[in-house]
DNA sequence: TTGAAAGCGCTAACAC
DNA sequence: GTGTTAGCGCTTTCAA
């Protein structure tokens, strides 16, 4: 800056006040301010941001923090996030926590430290003793995809609950009683906790009595074995499961597997819904049927809350969007 | 930092060496040492990266640019980059091009306004302006999956040729002979072409004759109805296309969407063979016969390569990887 | 073994 | 209309 300041024989404030778009609001000429602009070009000159970032305490770096970025959910959203704040000047850092609420600490302190202006996290924590604190600090943030129990503070979610009764509804509609559900641990998540709430919902408002031993967990870490496991036991007589509810698209690919390995014909030996619809559940045999989530309206929710909360608006923004149930031919559609 | 040092009757620059493990190699005191650790720790104070970087010109940030990162492909690329600049301290900036060169000529401006320290891309430029510009300045990058044509720089890809080649014998020795091929434009994308380059070799070395209106080229802005449109043309009985390759996992599923609409059944009125292998390929109908590239490896890899360009190595790194054709039903194997 | 001081590149308050 | 100056929070000579 000094380079194109001294090449002018003007200050570097000048050259800062016309390079902010501040020119007209000082009252600079518009012929000093096209030497300026025209020197700058000339020599190439480009503003370190890093610098202005010290100095306005701004990084218009934005943070974002999921489970998994290459799970296609997080990815889309991310996606719709991308193009949303690229639109208002900003970037994105984006990282994965694995569901290790450690990770997910350390994340955020890295990201904070990495001074981003905001945080946009689908959080994994139990105590939430991180959240607690950047609200403590105003600290702008969004939650996203997970609420936190008696928390005020941001957040945009889908109804899972609602999602839940639907899935579980159409089961039961389509015929069948003795319905397992798949839920993914750390169960504490309120997204599966919800889902499970539904379900049982579902049961009761048509009748259908609530079996626990169909209700099965199934770790993060090791989900392939583990619904292979859950199979296994559901197709025993005692138990003798007709279909499932899964909790979420990877909960859905593993059942899909263990299906196939046990030679269970989806949907005449077992029926299936999933909750997260992605685009090649419809050309699976069966097509999935899926309660869909409206992944780009999530994204583009998160930042409008977070943009509101980076000016500074005080009241926190609490948003439940509607899932949609998609329904194809893994519950047994055409037998209806 | 000046609170830390006030509050223990030190100098700025005692804290500063001591919080950046300097403190032996300066020979200061271990009880000084610790004294500031726990000072820092009861005041919770956190260094200020943008200040730090501001005086060491490093931002521990690295900048992935790719054409889309809803896409699998990339977002699983995008996973083993973070998780391999994680371990090493540093954070990754992701953005989506969307095959636009303007887009990523602005990405690549911005990446390097915010003092990213290296960039990994997926390059859709033509002209390669940016991309001698970054080499010009000595600015460490990589470029992934796409290379470009004379250009002395550091690139990971995989051979495009050899899984071109693979997926088009493989329909050959299923007995196609009446093979078209659906590529993505810009055609002029290096993966494309080489693709392209594989398909055409196995067509010579079977004694399978050419026929240039069995090659169709979608836009990637249109894919869905651009690839309707090209197999409803090659369903025509003077072309009678028995075969497809596709070039890659957006193409593989608008085909499998084209097909149901046509009321084609895979693999009997049409066999298809795509390349990326993604996750649900195994479960669709038909289960979808694909060439896998090494997407972890091409993440790994290309941290490993812009780690030694961090470190000043000067000379260039190209590494090509292996893919693999992964069989499944969608070529009528069952019928071979 | 420790500290003072300069300065990274920029912006903003306050002159003139 | 334009320039001077004082930092933002840190690291790094250099001196003690």
């Amino acid at each position: 800056m000094t380079d194109v300041a001294k090449s002018l024989n003007v200050s570097k404030t000048l050259v800062s006040m016309v390079l902010n778009n501040k020119g007209d609001e000082f009252g600079i000429n518009q012929e000093t301010q096209q030497r300026v602009l025209d020197k700058v070009k000339e020599l190439n000159y480009k503003p370190n941001r890093i610098a202005r970032g010290l100095r306005t305490g701004k990084s218009n770096l934005l943070g974002l923090i999921v489970s998994d970025i290459s799970n296609p959910f997080y990815a889309k959203i991310a996606r719709s996030v991308e193009d949303k704040v690229s639109k208002l000047g900003y970037n994105v850092i984006i990282a994965s926590s694995d569901e290790d609420a450690k990770r997910e600490s350390d994340l955020i302190q890295i990201m904070r430290d990495h001074q981003v202006d905001g945080l946009i996290l689908s959080t994994t924590q139990t105590d939430n003793v991180d959240i607690k604190q950047m609200k403590k600090d105003g600290f702008p943030f969004v939650l996203i995809d997970r609420k936190v129990p008696r928390l005020d503070v941001n957040h945009v979610v889908v109804d899972n609950f609602k999602g839940g009764l639907q899935a579980t509804e159409h089961l039961i509609k389509n015929g069948y009683k003795r319905i397992g559900l798949i839920t993914i641990s750390p169960s504490h998540l309120s997204t599966m906790k919800e889902r499970e709430d539904g379900y049982k919902r579902a049961l009761k408002e048509n009748g259908v009595r609530f079996d626990k031993r169909l209700v099965a967990e199934v770790p993060f870490e090791n989900l392939k074995e583990g619904v292979l496991g859950v199979l296994k036991s559901f197709m025993k007589p005692e138990l003798a499961v007709q279909a499932v509810f899964v909790a979420n698209n990877h909960v859905a690919t593993a059942c899909l597997e263990a299906a196939e390995q046990l030679g269970l014909r989806l949907p005449l030996d077992l029926a299936m819904v999933s909750f997260d619809d992605i685009e090649l559940f419809r050309f699976c045999y069966p097509p999935v049927t899926a309660v869909a989530q409206p992944v780009g309206l999530i994204g583009d929710s998160a930042v409008d809350v977070l943009m509101d909360a980076l000016k500074g608006l005080s009241e926190t923004k609490k948003i439940t969007l509607e899932p949609s149930l998609v329904i194809r031919k893994s519950c047994g559609e055409h037998l209806v």
